[in-house]
RNA sequence: GGGACCAUAGGGUAGCUUGGUCGAUCCUUUGGGCUUUGGGAGCCUGAGACUCCGGUUCAAAUCCGGGUGGUCCCA
């Protein structure tokens, strides 16, 4: 995988998760195979989320005047908004937004169903799509102007100090999303220059790309009273006075996808966690013209075994030669591969074959196969989960010396140095190395790596997507 | 925000410099047929392209301008 980006492309395409050719620039197609794993991955998310929210759906479109109440967020997407400006041939009175995010489709709403204290907490969700004018150069799943998979929440307290906890509980859900599909993560808090507009702070989840670049992959906001007090959500407490709610919202997107294809994918193609892979075991018949009956048989009765388990498994029993399904099966990422031929009918086994590290073991069928293949599939996401992570780890490299950085993110780290958290000294660094602050992952004591005063954080820098 | 490059079947490419030999090369893909199947099968026979709009010219895949789309670098 010498060049990530040709490689990333490629392997969209020919494992048939998008197609990028639709001709408006940073629009995709969702294939068959691409639309699966999302399906998967939003299922898992979604449980993960009625936990403790509600699901909404709220419209595409939002009226000007409403986007534009908020002036730090709207001053935040305003290059960015697509507007429909007519109905048919009539220009509309009232330009109507299409939403770059929800906040200001939403909270005019809140501000309708909130009255009493009794009303909060509230906790809604959606999946939705969103349209943001990119303007740098788009990417398929990572930089598009159509975000098809936006999974965003917003949540209304009574206290700051609930927000507070919310802000640590979504936190919470996105690392055991995270978790589940083995993507490893940093965790920091984003330097203010660089927050959701109009948020008091904001706390992201980064992964590091094999290209040496980390990529944003989810976002967690304090909204503070601001937003409550622009679009004039107010409460009753229980002593009767009127008061201003404090809110949170935080969302995950495509890039998520994007992701989990890119980190764990190899030379041969995908590999994906068993959780979201379409199929998560392929039967491959090795048929000879007078076998081809018993060996048939015998591979749908494996296949009726494991699919009653609840296991998605498909027999490929196409006519053409067993390496080539190899390969397509290698490159459409299927974690378990199953060869069963006249040679295995006799002696009563199977070979399974493990996609992440090739690695082929004997099966007895005399043996519980459900029980081994749910062992065998969690076994696969634990290595993937600890491949992953060993790699960003070792990519982590702790600095104290200015000159050194360029070179050691530019080789595919993450430079992890002292900041003392002042935005000029922040912006300072960001000029000197053409690099960018992640932001604070914790505090510390010192000296800052730039500035030379006293330090406050541990800070992430690198470069990003 | 600034700059560079690119566009030929579904995908990858040759041809473009010096317009005519192009009725456009090769690999892959793909329809039909036969023989095959323990790591990308073989043979036979078909299918499939010059990004769009405009210009120069007797003549444009090839030269010029613009649109659209894509890639990369720098801020």
């Amino acid at each position: 995988m010498e060049n990530f980006s040709q490689w990333f492309h490629d392997i969209l395409e020919k494992a048939e998760i998008i197609d990028s050719r639709y001709p408006i620039k940073g629009m995709s197609v969702w294939l068959p195979k691409g639309f699966k794993i999302r399906k998967y991955f939003l299922e898992e998310l979604g449980k993960l989320m009625d936990q403790d929210h509600d699901e909404v759906l709220f419209p595409l479109l939002i009226p000007e005047n409403e986007l534009a109440k908020e002036a730090i967020h709207v001053k935040g997407f305003e290059e960015e908004v697509y507007w429909v400006t007519h109905g048919g041939v009539k220009e509309l009175n009232e330009k109507l937004a299409i939403r770059p995010t929800s906040e200001t489709a939403i909270y005019p709403m809140f501000s309708l169903w909130i009255r009493s204290h009794i009303d909060l907490p509230k906790k809604v969700y959606q999946s939705v799509n969103t349209m943001r004018y990119e303007t740098k150069h788009t990417r398929p799943l990572i930089r598009v102007r159509e975000i098809t998979t936006f999974t965003e929440s917003h949540t209304v307290h009574e206290t700051y100090e609930e927000a507070i906890k919310q802000v640590e509980n979504g936190i919470d859900i996105y690392k055991k999303i995270f978790n589940l599909l083995a993507i490893p993560y940093t965790i920091v808090s984003r330097p203010s220059w660089d927050k959701f507009p109009g948020a008091d702070y904001t706390f992201a989840f980064d992964s590091l790309i094999k290209d040496g670049k980390t990529l944003q992959i989810a976002t967690v906001h304090n909204l503070g009273d601001t937003f409550a007090k622009t679009f004039d959500i107010k409460y009753e407490d229980s002593n009767g006075n009127h008061k201003h709610p404090y809110q949170t919202c935080y969302g995950l997107s495509d890039r998520v996808i994007a992701s989990l294809i890119a980190i764990h994918g190899d030379d041969k193609g995908l590999v994906l966690p068993p959780l979201v892979a379409p199929v998560q075991i392929t039967i491959i018949p090795i048929i000879f013209k007078d076998k081809s009956d018993e060996v048939l048989s015998k591979a749908n009765e494996i296949k009726n075994t494991l699919e009653n388990a609840g296991f998605r498994v498909n027999i490929d029993d196409r006519g053409i030669r067993p390496g080539k399904k190899y390969h397509e099966n290698e490159l459409n990422g299927i974690p378990l591969r199953i060869d069963l031929g006249p040679r295995d009918l006799k002696n009563n086994k199977i070979d399974i074959i493990r996609r992440d590290t090739a690695e082929k073991k004997e099966f007895s069928l005399d043996g519980d196969i459900v029980e081994y293949i749910n062992n065998y599939l969690s076994e696969i996401t634990n290595n993937l989960k600890q491949k992953a992570w060993n790699y960003m780890n070792e990519h982590i490299i702790e600095l104290n010396d200015l000159s050194k950085i360029e070179e050691i993110v530019l080789n595919g780290n993450i430079a992890s140095v002292k900041w003392c958290g002042n935005d000029d000294c922040g912006k300072g660094i960001e000029e000197k190395t053409n690099l960018d602050i992640l932001g604070n992952l914790s505090e510390t004591n010192g000296e800052c790596i730039h500035c030379g005063k006293s330090a406050k954080y541990n800070c992430l820098i690198s470069k990003t997507y």
